[in-house]
DNA sequence: CATTCCCGCCACCGG
DNA sequence: CCGGTGGCGGGAATG
């Protein structure tokens, strides 16, 4: 047994003493104040010494005193024995920082870097097993992607961003802020509660776990999967990690315990039953997720002090997670040379056209290289039918997104099969896919497509059969999807896997402050199990001001129609063999939120950018809303003066979160009675047109009359909560929709003590504390994760190390 | 004793 | 059937 252990620890000291020969990988871990004799690169060098320095110095400083008696006389030539290879030289993390160090963290996107396992495994002297681990979060990042067997592609820290814009959205829509505030307050309530309430209320919010499926978070532009990592069954790892990741994003103090985090992941499942082998098996793995995240710098170790001790915790240090837009502007114009956005754009042109071939993308001609693309796309479409294999990159994704909505696979079945089969995730994919595509449908010309439009709104599930293909077409989603990625749209994708357990929430909660509905969604949603009771209780004292509720089924269907967030989930949750036909339903509520977004980051992004901003803005916003529209006639020209400053933010929210949904439409109506209204009777045709010129699906000057039925539908559920507010009101209620949460936790407002912040978080009915926290929501900056600022942490107390 | 987490068995799966 | 993957949990270091 030992024997190993020593041969590391040899081999280590091998290492360490020969590592000028070495040259080809290794760098030294070992190292990290001493630099490395070899450096490979300067900045990689530098970057090592100071990741590496700081979480493990102490551990260093530790062994310098043993060894480095030793060393620093460089008798250690005989006796390596006494360096102790001590457990942490092998420690998950030490090798991390060895991994990290053989890569860029910005490889230069025109060279790809591969990385065969076996090398690594050999130069790095440790055993198979941990590597996997390590790749494994890596890939949960997308900082690698897995090419075929022991083949990998490093991406380095490019993706970052948009992972974790990504995977904080999605944080988002899921409820894990709230989760999060039920585990702690059961804790106060010391486990074993007394209330019978309390055992239902678990069983309420977590209880039906099978859709808790887990999903991997994908982004658009990442090749993923060539060989297919889809292999759904695995992937917890990576699924956890992301979760994980998460639930950083989403708190506000940043600081995720083990325990929580713990509880949250089994939870998600099966929950309660904390089994405790169960509990200690994913603490296991947290940590060697913890370890990873922390040689990548994300998060460090900290000690929480709660009421009860102090635990284990981990405090995020990454980069903090713009919300959208702003971020988008941000890469497109830094970095140049993130390649997903070029190919995005083609990609949807080429969607476009293979919907509309005879349309030209005439209207493009600002992207003139995108036409190349487009053409390149198809090619590749073509080639991919033959050979799927064909690792494209960018075609490989934009196909995959047609495969989203069925009509797409009329067109392109080949393809579509592919996708389809290769790739379980796909549902997040394709609901990014959809969404995408979804704006392209609006394209179309006729009249009676632009049902399309509503289709995706309300009908998208079940109706999208019966949806004019139009919308299919818009596989070109694909094209929006890479959008997506570049600006931070992609996260907007995320709705995929979380989207089904998260969507229910949001919709709950939205239809919860709006309208009595609500309530009746969030118990749908609760079924599923994560919401406990938290957002019930926040909700229905919401809702409790207006009225009480009336649950019928209809207002849940309504919900579910309008707020994509349940089909989809439903959808999403699943796909494997007969996916398709609904993934392709699902993806299609996204896609309209997508598109916009889409714009804005073409053209738009150069056009409205400033001045027109607000004009432009609210064209797209409008587009954005315009499905949404449909749900929320109301406009309130507060909104309005609210959305213009801050509009960019708004689109994206829009498109990120399904709690969002309501909130959208109200913006855009703000925009369209505003800006466009003269152009357009109502949002959603206008917002079509806009978005289809745009699109350069129809020419500058047709007009595509709003489909109605649109309007309608998704109107006519939350209208009717909406509507009886006054107009003052609606407005505010429309803020409110937007950010429910926020309302629950803004309830509670002044959160003196922290307990007792708690208990008014979940007892206090909307009381008056409501509207000031709405104004502030209203700022529309903070959105969702304003409410994790209320909860109560109670007194946390974090301690570094 | 508690926390951290290494090690590696062994089930899967994809070829 | 084989070799790559990676879930999982015992139990060894460490604190």
């Amino acid at each position: 047994l030992k024997t190993p252990l020593k041969q590391a620890a040899t081999s280590q000291l091998v290492l360490t003493e020969r590592q000028p020969d070495c040259q080809p990988l290794t760098t030294p871990p070992k190292p990290k104040e001493t630099p490395p004799a070899d450096p490979w690169t300067p900045t990689s060098n530098l970057k090592m010494l100071i990741s590496a320095a700081s979480p493990e110095i102490r551990n260093r400083e530790q062994r310098r005193q043993l060894s480095d008696s030793s060393s620093e006389e460089h008798l250690l030539g005989d006796e390596y024995e006494k360096s102790q290879p001590s457990r942490k030289e092998k420690s998950l993390g030490l090798l991390c920082h060895k991994f990290l160090a053989r890569y860029p963290d910005y490889p230069s996107p025109s060279q790809k870097s591969y990385i065969c396992l076996d090398e690594v495994t050999e130069e790095l002297h440790v055993e198979r097993r941990r590597i996997y681990d390590i790749v494994n979060v890596l890939e949960s990042l997308h900082m690698v992607s897995r090419l075929a067997r022991n083949r990998y592609v490093w991406h380095g820290r490019h993706n970052l961003p948009h992972t974790l814009q990504a995977l904080k959205k999605v944080g988002e829509d899921n409820k894990y802020i709230q989760q999060i505030q039920m585990i702690k307050r059961r804790e106060y309530e010391h486990e074993f509660d007394a209330d019978g309430e309390r055992n239902e209320e678990m069983a309420g919010c977590f209880g039906s776990s099978e859709q808790s499926e887990m999903s991997f978070v994908e982004l658009p532009g990442v090749e993923f999967r060539a060989a297919s990592v889809n292999g759904r069954k695995y992937k917890s790892l990576r699924v956890m990690s992301q979760k994980f990741v998460m639930l950083f994003l989403v708190s506000t103090p940043q600081i995720v315990s083990l325990e929580v985090a713990a509880k949250i992941l089994i939870g998600e499942d099966q929950l309660e039953d904390l089994d405790k082998s169960k509990f200690k098996t994913k603490i296991r793995r947290l940590y060697d997720i913890a370890n990873v995240l922390s040689s990548l710098k994300l998060i460090k170790k900290v000690h929480v002090t709660e009421e009860r001790g102090r635990k284990p915790a981990f405090k995020w240090t990454g980069p903090e997670v713009l919300p959208n837009t702003q971020d988008i502007k941000l890469e497109a114009t830094s970095t140049a040379c993130s390649p997903p956005i070029p190919e995005s754009i083609p990609s949807k042109e080429q969607c476009s056209k293979a919907l509309f071939p005879s349309k030209g993308k005439q209207s493009f001609t600002r992207h003139s290289s995108l036409i190349k693309l487009v053409k390149t796309i198809e090619n590749d479409r073509r080639k991919i039918q033959s050979a799927p294999t064909s690792p494209v990159k960018i075609s490989a994704s934009t196909y995959q997104s047609l495969p989203v909505f069925p009509n797409t696979i009329a067109q392109f079945p080949a393809i579509t099969k592919h996708q389809l089969e290769g790739q379980s995730k796909t549902a997040e994919e394709m609901q990014m896919k959809c969404a995408l595509s979804s704006p392209e449908v609006v394209p179309k010309p006729e009249p009676s497509q632009q049902p399309a439009l509503s289709q995706p709104l309300g009908v998208c599930p079940a109706s999208h059969s019966s949806v004019s293909p139009v919308i299919l077409p818009h596989p070109q989603s694909g094209v929006s999807y890479a959008i997506c990625l570049h600006p931070s749209q992609a996260p907007t994708v995320t709705t995929y896997s979380p989207g089904f357990m998260l969507q229910p929430l949001p919709c709950a909660n939205v239809t919860g402050i709006k309208s009595h509905n609500s309530k009746v969604l969030n118990k749908i949603t609760t079924e599923e199990g994560d919401t406990q009771r938290g957002p019930d209780e926040p909700t229905r004292s919401l809702a409790a001001e207006e009225r009480p509720e009336t649950k019928s089924e209809t207002s849940s269907q309504r919900c579910l129609k309008r707020s994509q967030a349940l089909p989809e989930n439903n959808l999403i949750k699943r796909r494997k063999s007969d996916e398709e036909s609904l993934d392709t339903s699902l993806t299609f509520f996204p896609s309209s939120y997508l598109i916009p977004l889409t714009h804005c980051t073409h053209g738009n992004k150069a056009e409205c950018s400033n001045k027109e901003k607000a004009g432009v803005c609210s064209l797209q916003h409008t587009a954005y809303s315009s499905p949404i529209t449909g749900v929320i006639p109301m406009a309130a020209s507060e909104l309005k003066t609210v959305n213009i400053p801050a509009f960019h933010i708004t689109p994206l929210n829009i498109m990120l979160s399904p709690n969002s949904i309501a909130a959208a439409p109200v913006l855009s109506n703000s925009c369209l009675n505003s800006s466009s209204t003269s152009s357009a009777p109502n949002p959603s045709s206008s917002a079509l047109n806009f978005m289809l010129q745009h699109i350069g699906l129809i020419p500058a000057g047709v007009q595509v009359a709003a489909n109605p039925v649109l309007q309608q539908v998704p109107a006519s559920s939350q209208s009717e909560n909406i509507s009886h507010s006054s107009g003052s009101t609606n407005v505010q209620e429309g803020k409110v929709i937007t950010f429910s949460f926020s309302l629950q936790l803004s309830a509670p407002k002044e959160p003196q003590e922290p307990q007792a912040v708690t208990e008014n978080f979940f007892r206090t009915p909307g009381g008056p504390n409501t509207e000031p926290s709405l104004s502030a929501s209203s700022d529309g900056t903070q959105r969702t994760s304003q409410g994790t600022l209320y909860i109560p942490q109670r007194k946390l107390e974090v301690s570094e190390d």
